[in-house]
DNA sequence: AATTTTCTTGACCGATAAGTCAAGAAAGCG
DNA sequence: CGCTTTCTTGACTTATCGGTCAAGAAAATT
């Protein structure tokens, strides 16, 4: 029933390009809705505020963001195999992210995270729970290698799990910082080291 | 010769105080001249825009952080102890702020550098600058404890170094979504297991 | 005391911010 | 077809943004 229209795919596509690149706070509603190819009537329209607008994002990050960790940390592969394959993949998606905007934008949820949660309590704890879903993830994979006799120690998994996404948070931080995605090559070797294992046996194993 | 004035000063320190919670692109200059008690004539008497204000705060902060970390990381004691000193000054200090303030602030460096690095190069070198400052008293710390054989393995001062402050980053942006400095309790003993040492034995040591 | 320099004041600027609204156009449905 | 619902349009509001300016007050210098 009634007129059928893309426009509120296309301003939360707008909102990625745009927010991810300069944060929430210097993308105006103006601006949006011109990169959209949208008029600011249809904007609210569709969501109630700029705030709610950033929410549908985050959550939009956070399904594909889950759907492309789950499809690559769960599996039949070694778990650590598992976890290696996902850290090259973080150095990939900045690396091509990178040589097509000419920019590191870093990490969409870090970025969004300093920037806002200060500020917008609601959206600090989405963003909590998108990296909570994340470090899940990671702590299952190491509960697995630490059944399976692959990763020896006494460290939780959960706490393994915190250092594992911290690396990857503070590395990216520094790759943005430098301008540069190579800082991130040596994400996997890194981690598995910071892990207490031997990187070549573990990709290995 | 002329008239004398504290307002400069009184301006730096409301943007520290306003900047580091809320972020360089929420607070007005009109409301940082409230905070400080001056006019806003005044404020452009003594900084030629929000940006150069903005770059004074972070010139300030980096003297400020390169003292303390400096009086902590350089000493008599051995290496691996005045790590274990700078790392629980970590927690120590966001503990405090958090106390203080009733907000989870997070890094001062690490929330600039997130906001503001795509869209102000001049900025974002003077925050790596900060960094790589911070860094290089690390690496020189862990070189020491490599010297010393405190500090066995192979991985190079320089990647510990990034990895360190990595970790420093990253847990500091877990506990700034969480709202809670408590995550950055244990930032020591997981420093000191991701550097492949024994926590107890390295405090001892 | 007179001069000169520095700082302060408050009114003001154009631009842009987020958000509103009423009226019209387009499509789906009966 | 004709009705209804959904979407679009563009003009509009109010507030705030970063920044300017000219004139005056205060202090240091001579």
């Amino acid at each position: 029933m009634g007129r059928t229209s893309d426009a509120k795919e296309r301003l939360l596509q707008s909102a990625t390009d745009l927010m991810l690149d300069q944060g929430f706070g210097a993308v105006g509603v103006s601006e949006l809705c011109n990169h959209a190819g949208v008029k600011k009537g249809s904007f609210y329209h569709f969501f109630e505020s700029k705030q709610a607008l950033a929410l549908e994002m985050v959550e939009s990050l956070r399904r594909e963001h889950n759907e492309r960790n789950e499809s690559v940390l769960i599996g039949p592969e070694p778990p650590l195999e598992r976890l290696g394959v996902f850290l090259d993949g973080v150095y990939a998606y900045h690396s091509e992210s990178c040589a097509a905007t000419g920019k590191m934008l870093g990490c969409p949820i870090g970025n969004l995270a300093l920037e806002m949660s200060t500020r917008d309590q609601v959206m600090r704890l989405r963003l909590l729970q998108v990296l909570e879903g994340q470090m899940s993830l990671i702590e299952e994979v190491l509960r697995e290698a630490r059944k399976s006799g692959d990763w020896p120690g006494e460290m939780r998994p959960r706490d393994g799990a915190e250092m594992v996404m911290s690396l990857i948070e503070g590395k990216v931080m520094l790759a943005k910082l430098r301008d540069d995605a190579e800082p991130l090559k040596d994400l996997r070797q890194l981690t598995f080291l910071s892990l207490g294992l031997d990187p070549a046996e573990a990709t290995a194993a």
